[in-house]
DNA sequence: TTGCCTCCTGAACAAAAGTTCAGTACGATC
DNA sequence: GATCGTACTGAACTTTTGTTCAGGAGGCAA
């Protein structure tokens, strides 16, 4: 049902005291606020917006009213990811253990993709500089071990995490810098089993200025 | 300060009776959900609590209490700023104004710097390849109307928005890209003023997979 | 015209809720 | 031992607040 002009007004000044003051206001704030002298007037008023919907009373109860009505701003609050970062990688130990852990960075969904089980890495070095990730620049990683041909995947070698091009070719794996003066590294496929890709790149954030 | 587990106890059955009736309670509901009998013995926690500026109490003022602690909470739930948008900028109108934004972005302090007015773009082009800022991107640029040499800035030309690095030379200005293969623009000065810089790049993010 | 809703005054009343005073008790700290 | 903070009872008191009654004016629709 619709509110009339003046029940809306009464509303929005009881939303408005909420949010200053942390608590609902009594029939005679209202009043004050609105040049009402009567309680029964404000009352009148309180019994059209619980009649319609609007607001819920508690019964002889001081200050006792809660906004239904607020559907449309309790959808603005978005839930942004925390993403651990993970510092130097210690092999053996599982990626995203503590000990691995620099810090958190909130992330847009719209930058995570789907799926979970994600971390974050500083990228040290110009491997992949042609490709647009710098020295500096904060990549999100998602934790898989395969990734297809081309894809850009954080690999595990001697220890020591490294951003590079997969390809998959003839009893081997190239890792391909790209950066002209870099030369591809060759693993044999056993060498790589598990150790090898710590998962694929999905997203990227640099601080400029 | 440190609370005392009774206070602890208080202030918890404050919170919860608030997120469940949408208003504070009295001193005398206090009471009887912790099994105390004198309202006084309630006044001097809720006096404690305010001390230790947990809370704060609007004199005489029923259901007057405000809960400040919160901190705790708030720091779990990391405050993520919004950041419009915008999509095609239209020139004469205020870069923020409503038409303009298409959709908003979390972004991490990290990568917001201290400042504000801050706003978003879609890269469209390859004009900035070589400083690593690609087509499809997503700058986050401070709002403001001059640049230090070699900043990169968003500039508005002809009513385009366009990604540059900004150089000042003698009587002009020279937006330069990052691309081998096309040529800087330059402006006179007089035509610069206030329709030419937008704002500058502080970050940048890329999905990638 | 007759209702029905909105919107208001004014007053009196009752219930709810905050304030204050007088005590008691316990433990920690100096 | 004195002092302070915590934690409580019990009661009286005041203020705040909700409720209700008795009206009145104006608009709108059947």
């Amino acid at each position: 049902m619709k509110l009339s002009p003046r029940q809306t007004q009464v509303l929005a000044f009881i939303e408005e005291f909420i949010a200053d003051e942390g608590y609902p206001p009594t029939i005679r704030d209202i009043g004050a606020a609105l040049g009402i002298k009567s309680t029964n007037a404000v009352n009148d008023h309180l019994a059209a917006l619980e009649r319609k919907g609007a607001i819920m009373r508690g019964r002889s109860r001081s200050r006792g009213i809660t906004i239904i009505y607020k559907e449309e701003r309790e959808e603005e609050r978005p839930t942004l990811s925390q993403i651990p970062i993970l510092g130097r990688i210690a092999a053996g130990v599982p990626l995203l253990a503590e000990e691995n852990v620099e810090g958190h960075v909130g992330v847009d969904p719209m930058f995570t993709g789907p799926g979970n089980s994600l971390f974050a890495l500083n990228v040290v070095g110009d491997s992949m500089i042609e490709d647009g990730i710098h020295d500096g620049d904060v990549i999100l990683v998602k934790q898989q071990s395969t990734a297809p041909a081309g894809a850009v995947v954080v690999a595990l070698i001697d220890g020591e995490a490294t951003v590079k091009r997969f390809y998959r070719e003839r009893g081997r794996i190239r890792l391909q810098p790209a950066n002209r003066e870099m030369e591809p590294i060759y693993i044999s496929e056993e060498d790589a089993r598990e150790t090898l890709i710590q998962g694929i790149v999905v997203s990227l954030f640099r601080k400029m200025a």
